[in-house]
DNA sequence: AAGTTATTATGCAGAGTATGCATAAAGAGG
DNA sequence: CCTCTTTATGCATACTCTGCATAATAACTT
């Protein structure tokens, strides 16, 4: 039984002409050449275009590259998945979560979860935009994603059930040995930070509620960016700047005494910790999952 | 060929056992069973749970029921679509589009968007969540939503493209006949207003900016809630109460008179049109389609 | 324009698959 | 333990797919 017609198709828009795709598909081109047209009389579509010589793919197919390898690729996944959680005997489960999100707190989500004897958790680290396209394409089960207290929430899509599982904020931290210096600095009308690109969750939220107010009464420079709130600490524990990360990502630095929370002078951010899920699911694990994380987070 | 085996997997889960789905699948119950036999070898997943007699799916199967529901559903869209183009010679091109906006501008989007000789527009009306949804899921091409103004725009996810196509105004009319009447209420303190659905994003958008400041000075009460911006339009005019709804949908009631517009005592909402589509596309289509959006609107 | 090369299609035989029918095997329920 | 319902298997038949060899066709060369 062949199961991996859109493979076929994939294989036609991948490569430059028949004999080609044949090759990429470990067959002999005869072969292939007609498997592609039984697979035209089948879809009742014409799939190649053969007018021209090394003959490419139709109007019609190559109009819907994007969705055919979507497709593909969700297929693949989603067989690829169900034969892990066959021979595994484990429930899997995907939580999308934001990466500062997955960093700080990423073990205890995951003990906290599901009991680990009975469900796999794969937890999936992605940027904000990118937890929220995994939920609404079902590639992930639940996301996690901070929301910013101040900011007034956009009405929770319909079709979404969300949580808020917890607190979290975003304070300013700098190397010990080199807080003073940076204060005095800063009272001298100079600050050096350490900025996230202003794509990304953290950059908006700092460009959008923390520097407005400290521009307007010293110059802001930005030493570097960073995606990534880890290597925002490191650097700002080296004395570069100072870095927005989230407590719970400081708090063993921060005990340690090594890094100095300037939170009273430069101001933090408040967040919600905010977990979303389709409204509509029967997936046991799923929902096993998420009454956990919403009672015990 | 055989393109649907996962009818069958879903046809399983539909039904009572393996001679139930068969009948669905239209074969004998021997030949079916063998089908799913194979699929299992094929998939190495076991499919059915032979336990028990009514033989059912089985946890791996049930655990990804919705998953491979929506992938039967988007694989029987998909060719069913490229069928049309390829049987109408049209390219086809979906827009989905919050249900405000095609009922003000579908007209006029669809004559804009593409020439209808060489293109087939299908406007999706939806909520303003199903329309990123549909976006995101590759379902439409395009999505056309309202944006307030004066709210901060949430940066962009960066695999999307967007781009402000217009302008519109949410205003409170009433029917010209009860105009003068809702103001003197007003100003003894009671406004009677045709709502939306606060999960819609209508309803949000007023619950947020305009009902707040009227609710301090007067007693507001919601005589109806409709989710449809022309059933608003409809009832306001028969006196019912004020609603808000786009300017270019009472426009043709405003010029007649039939309608007041009620915007300098109670407030009106800006809002940007803002189409959106994937970065990463090389459908000619949708690239065509998108251009001429943003020059022309 | 004719010949050469690259690419795709077709004839054919053999191997492999799928199906329906009849019937056996296996749970479920009494 | 027997009956009923449901699923699996044996078998013959029809169909499908593949590789090989080779024909047909488009593109390129001289």
């Amino acid at each position: 039984m062949r199961i991996d017609w859109i493979e076929d198709l994939v294989a036609l828009l991948d490569s430059g002409g028949v004999a080609d795709a044949a090759r990429l598909r470990n067959v002999t081109q005869p072969a292939f050449s007609r498997r592609i047209k039984t697979l035209e009389e089948v879809l009742g579509i014409e799939l190649i275009d053969r007018s021209v010589k090394p003959s490419g793919p139709s109007t019609v197919l190559r109009d819907r590259d994007a969705e055919l390898r979507k497709l593909a690729a969700e297929q693949r996944l989603l067989l690829s998945d169900m034969r892990q959680e066959q021979s595994s005997g484990l429930r899997q489960l995907v939580i999308a979560s934001q990466h500062a999100i997955t960093t700080s707190m990423g073990t205890q989500i995951i003990n906290s979860v599901a009991e680990p004897s009975r469900t796999h958790i794969r937890l999936r680290s992605a940027n904000r935009d990118e937890c929220e396209t995994l939920l609404i394409r079902r590639q992930a089960a639940i996301s996690l994603t901070y929301r910013i207290k101040s900011e007034p929430a956009s009405e929770p899509a319909s079709f979404l059930i969300e949580a808020v599982i917890g607190e979290e904020t975003l304070i300013p931290v700098c190397g010990s040995a080199h807080a003073a210096d940076l204060i005095a600095r800063f009272h001298d009308g100079a600050l050096r930070i350490i900025g996230y690109p202003a794509d990304v969750f953290l950059g908006a939220a700092l460009n959008r509620h923390i520097l407005p107010p400290i521009e307007a009464q010293c110059s802001v420079s930005v030493v570097t960016e960073t995606g990534l709130s880890t290597a925002a600490l490191q650097l700002s524990q080296s004395g570069l700047g100072v870095a927005w990360v989230p407590a719970a990502l400081a708090q063993p630095d921060l005990a340690r005494g090594d890094l100095t929370n300037l939170g009273d002078t430069l101001g933090c951010i408040e967040m919600d910790i905010v977990a979303q899920r389709w409204a509509t699911t029967s997936n046991l694990a799923t929902l096993d999952a998420w009454s956990r994380l919403v009672r015990e987070m």
